[in-house]
RNA sequence: GUGGCUGUAGCUCAAUGGCAGAGCACUGCACUGUGGAUGCAGUUGUUGUGGGUUCAAGUCCCAUCAGCCACCCCA
């Protein structure tokens, strides 16, 4: 095979017109969705100091997965792994001129220093969004909510995907119970995570290994088989409420594994899963505070990101995936031979002025080959303007589907084009 | 970071260690004013890259790069 002169890079995907219109059409989805319940939409730099990042995590994930550099002023810059400390910053510093509830929304690129494999990228657009300034079990409803609406609106059912839901505190109070101290808690919600992922042996020798006294390993065993523990949980009964009332109850399980990586999450946490394929396509959860590391006030929230990469691998699976439409909407004028070229130019600027799209063969070809690169480009109407029709003021019209042509008065274009495309 | 699989024409893939092929696509013609079908003809290669074994390597061995998949991780 002849090698491109440069490779593209790893991880990262070439969006042909066939590939960005399903990117097109996934945005179009989550902006109905999003503006559908009240939100705005926003964006924030795709560069942030690599400080930005060291606040919040101080890991070796940040060094690890970030894409940084050094820039010229000896500043340390990363690609935007997430959005959240940009949120918080830009909120931080906006915080008594903005209105509250703040409903927000956004969707753009990331990029994260991993190795590439189904449903994972290292450049990859997430579907931020969050609700600041509340601390209500309505808000985390509403959240919930937005996920099945999104759900519904791309065909994806409650059959093959839930929304998981647990409460960080319900767990916390939980473990008090059994006796799990609170330095131990980093470990066992780490161990609860773990419960789906590993087969029960494996499971109880984790646990040992973090120095669990058996009693309480039954004890959190327990805890993950009860399936109506949620009940136990003011913030979750509201939320089942909230849920059921909306009419999206078939979409919501509370599951006692969901418990989330990240340290902020202090409330409500939920993920969506394709069941089938046991593939997480979302996670989210309440926040208690979310500008207090960059000199915010105290602002509790709710949001969720979304992920590109896996929610089209299982759209495509299911095969929800819109088929390719190409010019569909726009017409072929072709050019008959150079002596009427200028008449098609003129047709061309006419039908644009009157917001129909047309696209002109850009030299003198034959026809069969305009006719052709239109077929090519899932063009629906063609439109001839040869010696004949200009000798009668009159315009051909073809339909590229049916197949059928009409030969109109060059007055009715513009109503007879629509009528094809319509 | 660890492991497995795969790299052959634009695409999808064949080829027991023995002349590198097929289908699709593309170009032309049948069809000098009209696309999807059909027929005929034609074009298409540093077999990812670099070494090695062999009379002979797409095929076997080593290395390397890339892709896919699973782990790890997932802010």
């Amino acid at each position: 095979m002849q090698q491109s002169p440069v490779q593209s890079i790893k991880g990262t995907r070439d969006f042909y017109p066939e590939l960005f219109q399903t990117r097109e059409w996934l945005v179009s989805k989550i902006k109905k969705v999003s503006e559908a319940f009240g939100y705005q939409p926003y964006e924030g730099p795709y560069l942030e100091k690599l400080e930005l990042y060291a606040a919040k995590s101080g890991d070796e994930l940040v060094k690890e997965q970030a894409f940084c550099f050094e820039d010229r002023g000896g500043e340390f810059i990363s690609l935007r792994p997430e959005l959240t400390p940009t949120l918080a910053r830009m909120v931080a510093q906006k915080q008594r001129q903005l209105a509250f509830p703040l409903r927000w929304y956004q969707f753009g690129p990331f990029w994260r220093y991993e190795r590439p494999q189904r449903g994972r990228s290292r450049e990859f657009f997430q579907w931020n969004i969050d609700l600041l300034g509340v601390n209500s079990a309505a808000a985390d409803a509403e959240m919930i909510c937005i996920c099945a609406a999104f759900f519904e609106s791309v065909g994806l059912t409650p059959d093959t995907t839930k929304i998981q839901i647990n409460h960080r505190g319900l767990m916390d109070g939980e473990l008090n119970r059994i006796g799990i101290v609170p330095e131990q808690k980093k470990d066992v919600f780490r161990l609860i995570d773990r419960r789906g992922k590993m087969n029960e042996a494996a499971w109880c020798k984790y646990a040992v290994d973090l120095g669990l006294a058996t009693a309480q390993i039954e004890g959190i065993a327990d805890l993950l088989m009860n399936s109506d523990l949620w009940k136990s949980s003011d913030d979750l009964a509201r939320i089942n409420e909230a849920v059921k009332a909306a009419g999206y109850e078939a979409y919501v399980e509370f599951t006692p594994t969901i418990i989330r990586g990240l340290d902020y999450y202090t409330g409500t946490v939920f993920e969506a899963m394709d069941i089938r394929g046991g593939r997480a396509l979302l996670g989210g959860g309440h926040y208690d505070n979310l500008v207090g590391d960059v000199g915010g006030e105290q602002l509790p929230g709710v949001g969720f990101a979304m992920g590109d990469v896996m929610i089209s691998v299982v759209l495509e699976d299911y095969g929800l995936l819109p088929d390719y439409e190409g010019l569909s909407d726009t017409v072929m004028v072709t050019i008959f031979d150079e002596t009427t070229q200028t008449a098609s130019l003129a047709l061309a600027s006419m039908l644009r002025s009157q917001g129909i799209k047309a696209s002109l063969y850009p030299e003198t070809e034959k026809l069969v080959k305009q006719f052709k690169y239109a077929d090519r480009m899932g063009m629906a109407v063609a439109l001839v303007l040869g010696p004949d029709e200009i000798a009668n003021n009159t315009i051909a019209v073809k339909d590229l589907r049916s197949r059928n042509q009409v030969e109109v008065p060059a007055a009715k274009i513009i109503e007879t084009v629509n009528k094809f495309l319509a």
